[in-house]
DNA sequence: CGCAGAATCACCCAAAAGGAGGACGCGAAA
DNA sequence: TTTCGCGTCCTCCTTTTGGGTGATTCTGCG
């Protein structure tokens, strides 16, 4: 237990990057390699085709390091899958019902706008905060109106509830 | 173009999976390569140190292409990640906020009416549906407008859900 | 019974909303 | 290039709302 200790003191005191510690024991590999084969050329492999022996050794080895550097390097990051329990807070989870949106086709501006009318603002506040005139507010109002087949602001909040265009 | 349709007819025969295809091209790669360096050393590079360069040159094309072949054969599964959108049974029990409700003094009938206008009623048709006149109906709505503070009958909707008064 | 609070109705007026039509610019699609 | 959808803005007009005031039943409670 000691030793183990005295080595996390270690890591803490030099803590090389992991990718810095794979290209260091890359470089010290290739170089016993090279050695190495130096070595056996010279000893056993004066052959007549030692460098095509010699070639093949070093591709493959090195092929191998460099699948297996791709391995290290690209290893995808660990997906943690957490099951959150949510308290069904109505309004959070609201989603829109695009598809009888695009079935009335009412674009985004008019549900913007449809909003709010449901938030109860007047046309005027709703001109204010859409940064456009009242008539132009109208004329979304109007089409909003056409589209939902309804006749007042109101009527339109409701069944723009009951399509799922509004939570 | 005879060779073509050979070649797609072989094709379709054999159907080679994208991994042996891998291999092969990276064999011939490898192949080429030799020969490509055979030629070079004995055209230029008769150094003292051409054993070096070749097997440097070779570590670093095969390594390039084994973190290339890394790459591609570890291609990460695409993972699905999907939302499930629970339906939430909103509807389940709207329980009258009495306590708001008496605290704003609003009384039976103008929760009545409060609900016509929830759905989107216009005062003449709230009149047809409570069996008074319309001028009763504009009489409560002022009165509702008034207790809860709004400006608007869609105004009065929004506050009055918020406060519980109307599901 | 008498009274307070509610519900009902009426009339008026101003503001807001809604309907119909036209016009313009812009960007994407045909 | 032309067409088309969209967003923007406008005018003129009608309908609906909202706000105020006043008045008349109705109803529950001390």
């Amino acid at each position: 237990m000691t030793r183990d200790a005295r080595n996390d003191t270690r890591r803490s005191e030099w803590h090389i990057p992991s990718v810095k510690r794979t290209v260091l024991i890359y470089g010290v590999v290739g170089g016993l390699l090279i050695v190495l084969l130096r070595g056996i050329e010279y000893r056993y492999l004066v052959l007549e085709h030692s460098l095509e022996i010699y070639g093949g050794l070093v591709a493959v080895i090195f092929a191998a390091l460099g699948i297996w550097l791709g391995l290290k390097l690209t290893r995808p990051p660990v997906v943690v899958v957490r099951e959150v329990q949510i308290p069904v807070p109505a309004p959070l989870t609201f989603a829109l019902n695009t598809a009888s949106q695009e079935a009335l086709g009412i674009t985004k501006r008019e549900l913007e706008i449809l909003e709010f009318i449901a938030q109860g603002l007047s046309t005027r506040e709703i001109a204010e905060r859409a940064f456009v005139s009242e008539n132009t507010v109208k004329t979304h109002i109007g089409r909003i109106l056409d589209k939902l087949g309804a006749r007042r602001r109101t009527q339109a909040v409701q069944l723009a509830k009951e399509r799922g265009l509004i939570p």
